[in-house]
DNA sequence: CTCCAGGTAC
DNA sequence: GTACCGGGAG
């Protein structure tokens, strides 16, 4: 196994990106809810809504005092809207069994709403300092190229948390930064399309490359069309009840020019059933 | 068309 | 293991 984590840690040092949540005491909270928003929504968009969160709810307590309704309504079109509600559950989670503070135990973080392998870890990595494996979908690709040779990583498991470990430095300064560096070589240079592989710190080292960039096929899982779909109606039900908050919308008005009544039906039924919508006397509302 | 600091529930 | 869940940018 070729050492990694040096060219990596040396690279991090000049190419890293300055994102609010690096800064020093930018706190576990603020790394929480960026992990939230980063969940399959990039960085860019995700800044200005960071910054907006946390003016609005500096704590797990703000937010857990606050009804669903305000986290749905301030997340505004950042996309899969049940991470907010999720959020305000996990807020709210904090508050009952840890006195509000974000817990910094990788158990006690994964059973919180919303929080699973790779947010669980983000946390107590990047808030608490602690060695663990952090693997998001820029780590297995990095991964997949350097140490397997293939161009694409296969589908999200459990193997990923035992590879990255095996390129973790012992020393936990050192290994944070290891797992930072590589999901920012991911998300930079060793990215799915267009890899600028003539900029990377692992050239010598990877295996993909020493196999002379071979198409290994893909085995990731194709993305439905967003266009004509069930999430796009339901984002257009969702956008109309913001708009409208905090007052409720007759159910009869509902996206009333949608052009499939059969597809508004599911969407306004899903979104009910995910909590995200509450319907009473014919109205539709934005989560009490 | 593709991609994106994933997670849940079946 | 698979299906589902937004929206914007390239």
């Amino acid at each position: 196994m070729p050492d990694l984590a040096t060219p990596l840690i040396a690279w991090y040092r000049t190419h890293a990106r300055d994102l609010p949540w690096r800064h020093p005491g930018f706190g576990a909270w603020g790394v929480l809810v960026s992990e939230f928003m980063l969940q399959q929504t990039p960085v860019n968009r995700v800044i200005p809504h960071l910054q907006a969160w946390l003016a609005r709810w500096p704590t797990p307590a703000a937010l857990a005092a606050d009804a669903p309704a305000e986290a749905v309504h301030q997340w505004a079109n950042l996309g899969y809207p049940r991470r907010a509600l999720w959020l305000h559950r996990a807020a709210v989670e904090i508050v009952a069994r840890h006195d509000g503070d974000v817990p910094a135990d990788v158990d006690a973080l994964l059973a919180l709403t919303g929080i699973g392998d790779y947010t669980a870890r983000a946390v107590a990595v990047f808030a608490y300092g602690q060695r663990h494996p952090v693997v998001d979908t820029n780590t297995r690709r990095v991964l997949a190229r350097a140490i397997d040779g293939r161009a694409q990583p296969d589908p999200p498991s459990r193997r990923d948390l035992i590879a990255m470990t095996a390129i973790l430095p012992d020393e936990v300064t050192a290994s944070t930064i290891v797992n930072a560096a590589t999901m920012e070589l991911g998300a930079t240079v060793c990215t799915a399309r267009a890899p600028r592989c003539d900029a990377c710190p692992l050239a010598a080292a990877c295996a993909w490359r020493a196999a002379g960039y071979p198409d290994t096929g893909d085995n990731r899982r194709r993305q439905a069309r967003y266009e004509g779909s069930d999430r796009q109606a339901r984002g257009a039900v969702l956008r109309m009840l913001r708009d409208a908050a905090p007052t409720p919308i007759p159910l009869a008005e509902v996206i009333a020019d949608w052009p499939d009544a059969r597809q508004r039906d599911r969407a306004v039924d899903s979104l009910i059933a995910d909590g995200l919508a509450e319907a009473s006397e014919g109205l539709l509302r934005l989560p009490t």
